[in-house]
DNA sequence: AATGGTATGATACGGTGGTTTGAAACGGAC
DNA sequence: GTCCGTTTCAAACCACCGTATCATACCATT
């Protein structure tokens, strides 16, 4: 299929509308009537362009994947394994700004969506945009403790960081409602974090980042054998 | 609407298969068609018994709610206002416990799956289950922490904590995925795990309250004024 | 201007899912 | 046994959704 000017704005409004809908209703309760008439587009013109309803989410998977490229580099042991704390730290505040930020990291909410309704795109997506990222963490984690990465620990401890992440993302009509009660003050943050106040997002990643790192290193304590 | 015996069977059976199937599937997803073969009951069974879908749906949360009473009660500050530390340590145990738990806690499914896609069932479900739980959280991390319940860190320390638990039960896929390239001890551990092995459950927990113990105490040396 | 691949448009098809209907079966009260 | 409210049943209705169809409009090339 050869690609006009005219055919790849439409082509590429399904893709930003898709990518909306999709991210906010999930794949299966979005409708393509839905998508095509808010991209100004004619009922036919997913099946035309993409080939039916599930091209066109592997498409908007792909496009999100692609847009979500960090804009620098994920820290990982290699680049000071002298220093593990300091660079677990920098994994941990560098993972959860990318996570919680805003812009173009559709794949996170698209992820989230996946973990309650998995589509056959599930596991390359989790394999491409997730995996990379958790096998450095738990490196980092490892090389901390000073155990194998088989050792419980880790995998307890990453899952304990990548959890303080996700509630973020996946909880956030929890986290609205249990700051009814709040204060003012609280408020206005939760406000400026559900409009993606990057000041906001530095500053959940360093809690994440001060909260777990103390857990973390608390764990040594408990590692009596190996 | 009287209810004899035999309709009360009728709609016990109901009750119940619409929880298992509304728990797996979500409400969108799960179909009446299904709910009734199943439950061996006519197609019609639903709107007889409960007038439509969604009333299944709110009674199905009602009775689930109902199920959900803990066998111990909740841990507060109050049951021994001058050990604070011990007294959070407690109700981090005892949530984690409960929100990983086995048997009877389908709250939790559901309220994963409300997160996602709210009906109006969601708010009172979460006033009732889960905003008690959070209020005893804050009063404990509070004091701890020896700050006033409206500072920010006692929010963030709460929504770690139930970050760290809600993850297991919405993102068991991905936990699953993810110990895909791992040991043999791990994958032995995720197994029981989704068979809700009671001993697994309280590691877990103790894993929990552990990590974030030590990541609340260690907020202390970042609180400078106030 | 004519042409042929490309894109868009209106409409219809098959399937599914929730709801409705009206008749039949049950079960105690008299 | 008769009656009446309650419950079950099969079938149909209706709306919606993803897809397919086919005609029309576009547009660069000739």
């Amino acid at each position: 299929m050869i690609l006009t000017e005219k055919s790849k704005t439409t082509r590429q409004k399904l893709l930003a509308v898709a990518t909306e809908v999709f991210v906010k209703k999930g794949f299966h309760a979005a409708g393509i009537r839905e998508i095509c008439t808010a991209a100004g587009a004619n009922l036919a013109a997913v099946n035309y362009h993409f080939g039916g309803k599930m091209e066109l989410y592997k498409a908007v998977l792909s496009h999100a994947f692609e847009n979500a490229k960090p804009p620098r580099p994920m820290p990982t042991l290699a680049d000071d394994p002298s220093h593990p704390q300091e660079q677990l730290r920098a994994w941990i505040v560098w993972n959860a700004e990318r996570m919680l930020g805003a812009g173009g990291h559709a794949v996170y909410e698209l992820i989230v969506r996946e973990l309650q309704d998995p589509t056959p795109a599930f596991d390359e997506l989790l394999e491409r945009s997730m995996q990379p990222i958790y096998a450095a963490g738990e490196d980092l984690v490892a090389a901390v403790l000073d155990v194998s990465r088989d050792h419980p620990f880790v995998q307890l401890c990453c899952t304990s960081v990548f959890g303080q992440c996700l509630i973020y993302r996946y909880s956030r009509p929890l986290i609205e409602r249990f700051q009814r009660h709040a204060s003012q003050q609280q408020l206005e943050m939760i406000q400026s974090f559900l409009q993606h106040d990057p000041a906001l997002i530095s500053g959940l990643a360093e809690h994440i980042a001060n909260f777990s790192l103390a857990g973390i290193t608390a764990q040594a304590k408990h590692i009596g054998k190996n």
